[in-house]
DNA sequence: CTGTTAGCGCTTTCAG
DNA sequence: CTGAAAGCGCTAACAG
């Protein structure tokens, strides 16, 4: 176990004190081109890798950028996940190398590598499992790590008691310097609890479509947690639009597990587009009041959870000629079962999905779904994360999401018709 | 910006000394329950969160455990990637913690998160988006952290140069401490390089079955890079040796990037089928001489290779009657390419992916395709990983790859048959 | 069982 | 431009 080389190795190597060697490596004070030669040079020779706790603790800060997301395993995730790293990564080569090209060409690719660990960031991803305790303890983690910033993707679960204690730590976390941003979930202390108390903003975040610039100089607070959402609300709510416009009135819903806030804002975005669908009060009610007999609740956003969803609905509904899912994953698990059941999609049951995963385009018949721009919103929460794009005013962006209909809706078999 | 509390302040205000103070959060040394009971209450008033870079300096050594993955937006590595963390994240709550029940309980769940960063390790994982620049990079990093140990799951870029440097670090990393463990790649030094030169260790990495406590100080020889890895060689020859039995000779072949070890070890095991297929040198030759025209390769494990690819080879060789695809996600491509030509599946033209991924059951017809472990294998190699399971004799474990035969292939259209 | 005493390896003023 | 010195916050022997 070679005993591992420290900075004080390197400058004795050089003939340097260690100060210098730490100003080579950061590249953050003038060093004579000569001197910065031979250090590097004895990095190279003696293989020296920088201590990372060490300089941490130094210097009070570190380089890990967590993303916590709820499910490594489902795409919706690994591509907002693989965006925000993405940004992150762009900051590569020769960000402010002073004397430039020299070093970048001198040091040669695969030996290149262990030395400039200079400026980049360690974007990692944190798979919560969509366990609030897990999505604390890793908050914790990365709080312990001193991270440069966290992102926390996708949705939450809407518990008073969770939201509080998340809440409460995001803002220690941002206290403490580091930059936290929310990802495709809703802002903090969301719709039902203000949970802004102390913080004593005054005007309603009322900018609907800012002109603005943002940077609001001096006298803006704290920094504070900034917002990526997307508008499941409308999206589910023009989704179901849709599907009545085809002619459909009974719309299966087989929703996600009921505690998330992913899940309720479709829920909500599918019965606001019921109870406006008719404008006397008792058809609409009458739609609505279907609603709660028509809606199952699966485990997960799951294929599973849309199998046995769409077996319980079709067995407490036969009649129905639509179903929802709670997204793609989740649909194509209904139309396993439908089709099981003889049903053809759409010609006997229309079914739509939410998200727009990669694969949704390429199921036969193609998947009808709502596109959300999880790319665009991973990009932007990295920028946001890094401070390299001013925060939306009001400190949330709510992206849009976009109806995608595709083969799988159509109008509801003859006869059948609403 | 709250000046942040150390244990200082928590030992002040506990009155006690840091030392206790420490002892009580490791719980890793007898303290009186009188004392913990106090240190904990200053800790939870406190808010206090351990210094994670100090102490991993203090203690040389950090709980990072590093997943590196080639894409992790593709379910594929989401998935092992998931296992290996499911593993760390076993560990869960009162490890040892000695006096047991009072504490777990006593300090309620949302806080309770704060407190016990405990014995947990945070399993991180890294997405290199397949390029050995990054992959080298996130290493350097990983060993800055002094992390405790690294997984890299996927194939490998087949490059001699890339190889050495990577084995090097690897190795660099192994001595320093940090578990490694390959999963789904193959054993370091592979096929062609072996590799293990100056390490000069004397006796051959004996100690099969260590009785071990693991903690043997001193004699421990160099812990070695352990491997699972897939059988993509075998899985690939038993899809093709399928196919050739339904009576298919004319086999498309849109492969994955020509450098990367998966999509030459199964691009291997497809020829060995077409070579075993006909004793006689003069056939066998025959199948395997078209085999070039009949391989197009694409850019990447994704839809859109599949697709160029298909339309490639059905330009080339519009004779072909099935076409095997890098992957299941490749397949995907393939199968909208044929469609958008005309051509059924599995009536006109067979189709075939590789690994099995959740989705592929519920393609329409479903992909046959060859099965991998994928969620088992990365279980093992967490465990590993966290030494919890012993390493393999060779220290390469081998899993199988299971031909899964389904609806996208069957016999050649009538007439058209080898 | 608990306090004291040294550092871990690096960054960073502050003087040259 | 470079060196010297003083910690960053925590852990790990040692003594009590």
């Amino acid at each position: 176990m070679a005993a591992t080389v420290t900075l004080a190795d390197v400058a004795a190597r050089a003939g340097v004190s260690a100060a210098t060697v730490s100003r080579v490596l950061n590249a953050n004070y003038p060093v004579a081109e000569a001197t910065r030669a031979r250090v590097l040079r004895a990095v190279e020779e003696l293989q020296y890798v920088v201590n990372g706790p060490a300089s941490a603790l130094a210097a009070a800060s570190s380089d890990l950028v967590g993303i916590l997301v709820n499910d490594i395993a489902d795409p919706f995730f690994g591509i907002m996940a693989s965006a925000v790293q993405g940004e992150l990564g762009e900051l590569d080569e020769m960000g402010d190398e002073g004397t430039g090209a020299g070093v970048g060409a001198g040091a040669g690719a695969g030996a290149g590598a262990a030395v400039r660990a200079g400026g980049r960031k360690l974007a990692v991803v944190c798979n919560t499992g969509g366990s609030p305790e897990r999505e604390l303890t890793y908050l914790t983690l990365l709080q312990r790590q001193r991270a440069a910033a966290v992102v926390l993707t996708g949705g939450a679960v809407d518990d008073a008691g969770h939201a509080r204690a998340l809440a409460a730590r995001l803002r220690r976390l941002a206290a403490a310097g580091t930059r936290v941003v929310l990802c495709g979930r809703p802002p903090l202390g969301g719709d039902e609890d203000r949970l802004v108390d102390g913080d004593g903003d005054g005007g309603r975040d009322g900018d609907a479509d800012g002109a603005g610039d943002g940077s609001g100089p001096g006298s803006r607070p704290e920094p504070p947690v900034v917002t990526v959402a997307f508008d499941n609300l409308g999206g589910a709510r023009r989704l179901t639009a849709h599907l009545l416009a085809l002619g459909h009135t009974r719309i299966g819903y087989v929703a996600g597990p009921p505690e998330r806030t992913t899940t309720r804002h479709r829920l909500a975005g599918h019965r606001l587009a019921l109870r406006e669908h008719a404008p006397e009060p008792c058809d609409g009610g009458g739609l609505l009041a279907e609603a709660d007999r028509l809606t199952v609740h699966g485990g997960a956003y799951d294929r599973a959870s849309g199998y046995d969803g769409a077996r319980e609905l079709l067995c407490r509904a036969p009649e129905l000629t639509a179903v929802l899912a709670a997204n793609d994953t989740v649909a194509l698990g209904v139309c396993a079962a439908l089709r099981e059941r003889g049903l053809r999609v759409p010609e006997d049951v229309s079914v739509a999905g939410f998200d727009d995963l990669p694969f949704s385009a390429d199921t036969r018949p193609a998947l009808t779904t709502v596109r959300l721009p999880l790319h665009d919103a991973g990009a932007r929460a990295g920028r946001l994360a890094l401070g390299l794009e001013e925060p939306p005013p009001g400190g949330v962006a709510t992206v849009r999401a976009e109806l995608t209909a595709r083969a799988s809706t159509g109008p509801p078999p003859r006869g059948r018709r609403g």
